[in-house]
RNA sequence: GGGCCUGUAGCUCAGCUGGCUAGAGCGCACCCCUGAUAAGGGUGAGGUCCGAGGUUCGAGUCCUCGUAGGCCCA
């Protein structure tokens, strides 16, 4: 084959053509668990943590994901993003700690538990147990459940490469933990924040407890959708309200989409300010908003609709009307919550079964009324036909109800998102119970609420990325309710309440500090276990001026509630970040803008609470995933994606280098196909490295470098060497601001444009063919040892196995790119070079017009640059290798660029250059003078 | 229903306080190289800037109202 190219061959074996032991194929899927391995083998967390002892710090806190399933990608993402701040504060040389943390209590596991006690068979033998210790049974089958997915969850984070440090984790469920977070709650109390009430909350049928916001997810669902008339109580004076005399007894029209809180009842809530008309619809005579009569009529079908009256809600205040299902009269009141964009303007209140119907009812001195149970059933207090029916079946039998006593003005089926149980995803309910609460509004003793400090601290106390997270966070602080802090579980942190002999509460601060070291000592455990007088050991009630008077300490008895989770990861500030001594308060708190609501809020009330000040100066937080058509990512639908397959098919670096390139602060797009395109420009980068790396084989820094300042700034080595800089500079800069894409993107163009497209390109002829020891080649792989070593450390953070296996190849197995730090390369090439560079475009652009003249090949090609101002003269060594041309000249004047066509001139069989230096040689060949040199005839 | 956010080439995104003949990368098309080779390089074609109004000499950029989607809540 190659038998017509004799001298080709033979001058091939002249050049010092590329070579690298650093292979093209990644093959990440095998050698990334390898690298794990050894990194793990040798240490490298505590290695470099010990190395940095003296360093500045930067305090980072991560936040707890729940210890159940696989992580999802949602997680990979979270986590990467965690490791690029880590790594590029290491790289700066400072020390960042990253422990990673679980969230080990709560329901979701105890919901999962229970399932298999179930199934099991196990839950009866449980059932005949004392109450402490079935419910120590079940924690005893939570706590091996947690720590199963602990582990789980903690070898796959590993394999994201993450550098934490696994082997010191926090769980929530730990007697540190523990007793770290009730300490919170302690102070807490002892700041007046804490209460014990009788309020409406989130309550899970199907789970028997009370549920937090952060615990709810709303779906779509069907529900009736209802107008109902409730009958006046006094005619005469409701026809004196809107100043008619009436002939029959008018109604008052509510709308409630909710029957089965009818029966609740007490009070119909009026707007004062609005407009209500007295309307004879269809011959019956009722009483409704004068903005919805038209709406509602309508919607019902009515033929003849008449106003015969019309005035202000406050005449209608103080007005009374027979409760349609029950012998009860109830009253008309005012509230500022009553809007037109619904119902009647009449609104059905039930201070058993809503936030506002709560607290309307507290203002109007009415109990707080709730007929429902734990389990969704009536209580005795509802009509006998209701009793012990189930509130959803009660929904369709009141509107049966309700038609046949003719209340019943229109009905129909209603679709609207409501909040469900996250876990078991039935529906929720309004229900109201004693619960402990953490006041939002309740002033501190020195002044101000949580809610006030809350918004202080958003507004002008801490930082956002992106900037719009605090007017969220504003918002949300602003309307949040009390912190119902309690939970009728198992699988938690017992609140440290006892019930006294006379039927009262017993906690105080104290009290709770005492029970927070027996946590301490011997775990929550201890509260299912020991005595009230073994869990108070360390409490003097004589010494504790919040004591209740004539306490009988051995009367208590233990109450059964646990904490909201939340509150446990929201103490982890404390029960962390202080218990460790790993710096307080913290610098960074980085997770998805859900958690605004969640783990943001958790964290800042109990902080601001127990100490005045925010846990956190900066809040990061990114979206969320969706398919790439937008829609929401979720296993139901079938669009996710396995993290598991994603790491093993395309690598964790690939991952890695994905997740870098995210516009995070909005929701992230996901499909197999990016992972496919992150590998492709994955590979490029790796490419460009190779390349560096095989030019440098017989490369010896200590023997053939250069000194960077012998290096000429109008060189194409100066060139890059400022680029490079250029690009440090940026990198560094972007990473710290936590713009990661834009770091990403300075690399890949770098690598891309910069070092591959046009330095390597260019400086290929010069490694291939000049003597092996000649100056201009030394300085050329000068200048590729500095590429090749700054790209290693600029992508440490990203591709840290990659990063390592090309640093190792560039300076011995021994190193260690996470012994590294950031150089600084300090260079500045000429200033022409923009302009030299803008002739190089124009160059290219003219060889490509030359194509259809038959110069295809640009070595077949000479170039004529017009220089007007006699600039370029100093780049004209390497202006020609720039363009790819044979040789190149800068001529005096202005004008076109114009291509010479040197194909009759003579190519040199070694560089096949057609330099004007071409004659045939003693050994018989065609060479240039540098190639004649170079082979030594 | 409310709060916050997003909608710019086939795809992912830049476009700061209004002046742009609207940019980049990927992809695509055509071509070169075969001494980075399951590599490398060049050139080029792609856009009613979600829609409708408005402010302005001038709007992708500001305002209003829609629309599609996301997060949080009622």
């Amino acid at each position: 084959m190659s038998d017509d190219k004799p001298a080709e061959r033979t001058y091939k074996k002249t050049l010092n053509l590329p070579r690298t032991s650093f292979p093209m194929k990644a093959n990440l899927a095998q050698n990334e668990p390898q690298s794990v391995k050894s990194w793990k083998k040798s240490g490298l967390y505590e290695h470099v943590r010990g190395a940095r002892a003296e360093a500045e710090r930067f305090i980072f806190h991560d936040g707890p994901p729940y210890a159940n399933g696989d992580i999802h990608i949602g997680h990979l993402m979270n986590k990467v993003l965690k490791d690029l701040v880590v790594r590029s504060r290491l790289m700066e040389g400072e020390w960042c700690d990253y422990v990673p943390g679980w969230d080990c209590h709560g329901l979701p596991i105890e919901h999962r538990v229970m399932g298999e006690l179930v199934e099991s068979g196990k839950i009866e033998k449980l059932a005949g147990l004392p109450e402490d210790k079935r419910r120590m049974a079940v924690r005893r089958e939570c706590r091996k459940y947690a720590e199963k997915f602990q582990k789980r969850h903690r070898e796959q984070m590993e394999r994201l490469l993450t550098f934490a440090d696994y082997d010191n984790p926090y769980l929530t469920m730990t007697p540190e933990f523990e007793g770290a977070t009730t300490e919170v709650f302690a102070d807490l109390v002892a700041q007046g924040l804490v209460y014990r009430d009788l309020k409406p909350v989130h309550w899970s049928i199907e789970n028997q407890t009370a549920l937090a916001e952060a615990e709810l997810e709303y779906m779509d669902r069907d529900d009736p959708s209802i107008y109902v008339e409730f009958e006046a109580g006094d005619a005469a004076a409701v026809g004196e309200a809107f100043g008619v005399q009436l002939d029959q007894t008018p109604s008052f029209m509510i709308w409630t989409t909710t029957p089965w809180t009818l029966i609740a009842n007490l009070m119909i809530a009026v707007h004062e300010r609005f407009d209500y008309v007295l309307a004879r619809i269809d011959g019956s005579e009722t009483v409704i908003a004068r903005d919805l009569l038209e709406t509602v009529t309508t919607k019902a079908g009515s033929e003849k609709v008449e106003i015969l009256g019309e005035c202000q809600g406050k005449a209608l205040l103080g007005l009374t009307y027979h409760h349609p299902l029950c012998e009860r009269v109830g009253r008309i009141v005012a509230a500022d919550y009553v809007t037109l964009e619904d119902g009647t303007g009449l609104v059905h209140t039930a201070p058993g079964h809503g936030a506002d119907d709560y607290r309307t009812g507290l203002r109007e001195g009415m109990p707080v009324y709730c007929p429902v149970l734990g389990d969704g059933t009536y209580d005795e207090t509802v009509p006998e036909w209701m009793q012990g029916m189930s509130i959803w079946d009660a929904n369709v039998k009141v509107l049966e109800h309700i038609r046949e006593s003719g209340h019943l003005f229109h009905d129909y089926m209603f679709n609207h998102s409501y909040p469900h149980d996250w876990r078991g995803k039935s529906p929720v309910i309004f229900r109201a119970t004693e619960q402990w609460f953490i006041g939002v509004d309740r002033p501190f003793a020195d002044g101000g609420s949580l809610r006030e400090r809350g918004l202080e601290s958003v507004r002008d106390g801490i930082d956002f990325v992106p900037a719009w997270g605090r007017n969220r966070m504003l918002g949300m602080l602003e309307s949040r309710p009390d912190w119902c802090l309690s939970r009728q579980r198992a699988w938690g942190l017992p609140i440290p309440a006892f019930r006294t002999a006379d039927g009262g509460t017993f906690l105080t601060a104290a009290s709770v500090r005492a029970v927070a070291s027996a946590f301490r000592a011997r775990g929550s455990d201890a509260w299912f276990m020991e005595t009230p007088e073994e869990l108070l050991a360390d409490y003097d009630h004589a010494s504790d001026p919040d004591a209740p008077e004539g306490l009988d300490m051995g009367s208590l008895e233990k109450m059964s509630d646990i904490f909201d989770v939340w509150f446990e990861s929201g103490s982890s500030w404390n029960a962390v970040m202080r218990e460790r001594d790993l710096g307080y308060p913290i610098d960074l708190y980085l997770e998805g803008s859900d958690q605004h609501r969640g783990w943001f809020q958790a964290s800042l009330l109990p902080a601001l609470g127990a100490t005045g000040s925010p846990p956190y100066k900066t809040l990061i937080t990114h979206g969320f995933m969706v398919d790439k058509d937008g829609r929401k990512m979720s296993k139901s639908i079938g669009n996710a994606l396995e993290v598991e397959s994603l790491v093993n098919e395309y690598g964790a670096d690939v991952c890695r280098w994905w997740v870098s390139s995210l516009a995070f602060d909005g929701d992230v797009k996901v499909d197999l196909e990016f992972f496919r395109l992150a590998g492709e420009s994955y590979r490029k980068i790796r490419n460009t490295i190779r390349f560096l790396l095989s030019n440098l084989v017989d490369f010896e820094p200590e023997h053939h470098a250069v000194p960077l300042e012998s290096i000429e700034p109008h060189s194409i080595d100066g060139w890059i060497l400022g680029h490079g800089a250029q690009v440090e500079r940026h990198v560094r800069e972007a990473m710290h601001r936590y713009a990661f894409r834009e770091a990403h993107l300075a690399l890949f163009d770098f690598c891309n444009d910069a070092v591959s497209a046009t330095y390597c390109v260019a400086v290929k002829d010069r490694l291939y063919c000049d003597e092996v020891d000649s100056t201009r080649r030394r300085r050329c792989q000068t200048t590729m040892h500095h590429l090749a070593d700054l790209l290693c450390r600029l992508l440490a953070p990203i591709v840290p196995h990659t990063a390592n296996e090309a640093f190792r190849s560039l300076h011995g197995d021994d190193a260690s790119v996470f012994d590294a730090v950031h150089k600084n390369l300090s260079y500045e090439s000429a200033t022409e070079w923009p302009a030299i560079m803008r002739q190089r475009e124009g160059v290219l652009k003219s060889l490509e017009g030359a194509k259809s003249a038959g110069i295809e090949n640009p070595l077949d090609a000479g170039v004529v640059v017009p220089d007007p101002e006699d600039r370029f003269k100093p780049f004209l060594e390497d202006f020609a290798d720039l363009c790819g041309v044979s040789r190149a000249r800068f001529v005096h004047g202005i004008g076109d660029i114009e291509i010479e066509d040197l194909r009759q001139e003579p190519r040199c069989e070694r560089s096949w250059k057609r330099d004007g230096t071409v004659t045939l040689r003693s050994d018989g060949g065609l060479l240039s003078e540098r190639d004649a040199r170079a082979v030594g005839v």
